[in-house]
DNA sequence: TGTACATCAGTGAACGCGCGTTCACTGATGTAC
DNA sequence: TGTACATCAGTGAACGCGCGTTCACTGATGTAC
């Protein structure tokens, strides 16, 4: 063969890679395979010797960039606090960096008239990011963390959303500061 | 002239009124002319009758889209209150009727992409939206006020649109409900 | 080890299609006399 | 009031373009002997 199977799945995971950072930043219908092709060095013909149609390139790299995403609790070894996470994730870097930023809050608008299959990915992980964020907080109950969880998770991607939306810096940080240092300061952790 | 100048501006704000409605479902990218004169009973051909281009039409029809949106204040002659406003807006009914629904929350993610002029009205709309909401507001001060309704917009935002995305209905209905309650509990109006 | 063959990832031209846009035309109505 | 003309919203065919997809081809490498 011209090409070892590792060749292959490295180019697979590769296209992958750059598809799901394409989709954070431009939506699930900003991507063109041409494009797509082009920043991995190929040309566009060799597209379906990977995925059998656009959608399915889509559904795979909705995957990656919902798991690969930005509502992890571990990081270098140890958990991360409620406080540490909403400070890196209502930070002014991870605004500014789409590419590589929290698929779950660059997906909400596009995911809701999205196949089946990528909406239940984006459900699941939903259901993950609330079991990470109430594990964080220290309510007394589990109804308690769990209504914290589910507010804190709308309030981030809403803060997040809003703070890409608007065209006014000032007003962009302000959101991002504000929701940050209310949640932190509101919910116990 | 075949048709007076009374019948050209209203089918000029019907074609206006189809294409906010249409945005609001299918966001910013998701209208074609072709479908969009159809649904308003004409053929493509007489869009540029009314319209320099296509965007040109988005940007009025996002102007609108945002200002008829679901963040007034006054409804029926009086001042809603805050606990009221927010059951509206997290009812399972505007979450269930895109087409009607608040534009800040559907083009949320679309706008941070679209060209300057309709990212200048959504930071327009945003400001009005956070005074509407600290009014409603009884916390001691105005930084207090400001603080709250960036956090309850955000949260409002955030849980509509993952009340979309969710394909689980018993977890939709959970979100809106829980952000609701606690939003109204916790903040003084 | 050397040689002939098979494989198949990647190439690049070509396709059909829907899109935004253009344009010559139509015909109902306003205006001028 | 009646008639001839001008206007212009709306029509529908046509355009160029980019898209997703197909396909005959290439050529480097694995396999068989």
């Amino acid at each position: 063969m011209g090409y070892s199977q590792a060749d292959k799945a490295e180019t697979h995971s590769r296209v992958v890679a750059i598809a799901a950072k394409r989709i954070r930043e431009a939506g699930l219908d900003g991507v063109s395979i041409a494009d797509l092709m082009e920043e991995a060095g190929l040309t566009h013909g060799g597209f379906y010797k990977h995925f059998a149609s656009r959608d399915a390139l889509v559904a795979e790299a909705v995957g990656v960039a919902l798991t690969d995403g930005h509502f992890p609790s571990k990081r270098e070894g140890r958990e991360r606090t409620f406080a540490e996470f909403i400070k890196v994730y209502l930070s002014e870097a991870h605004r500014d960096n789409p590419g590589a930023s929290c698929a779950f809050s660059a997906l909400m608008n596009d995911i809701s008239r999205a196949p089946e299959e990528a909406r239940t990915l984006y459900t699941e992980e939903a259901r993950r990011s609330l079991g990470r964020l109430s594990s964080m907080l220290a309510a007394d109950n589990d109804s308690d963390r769990r209504a914290e969880a589910i507010l804190a998770l709308s309030a981030m991607v809403g803060a997040l959303g809003l703070a890409r939306a608007v065209s006014d810096t000032d007003l962009s940080d302000e959101i991002l500061m504000t929701v940050s240092e209310t949640l932190i300061r509101d919910l116990p952790a």
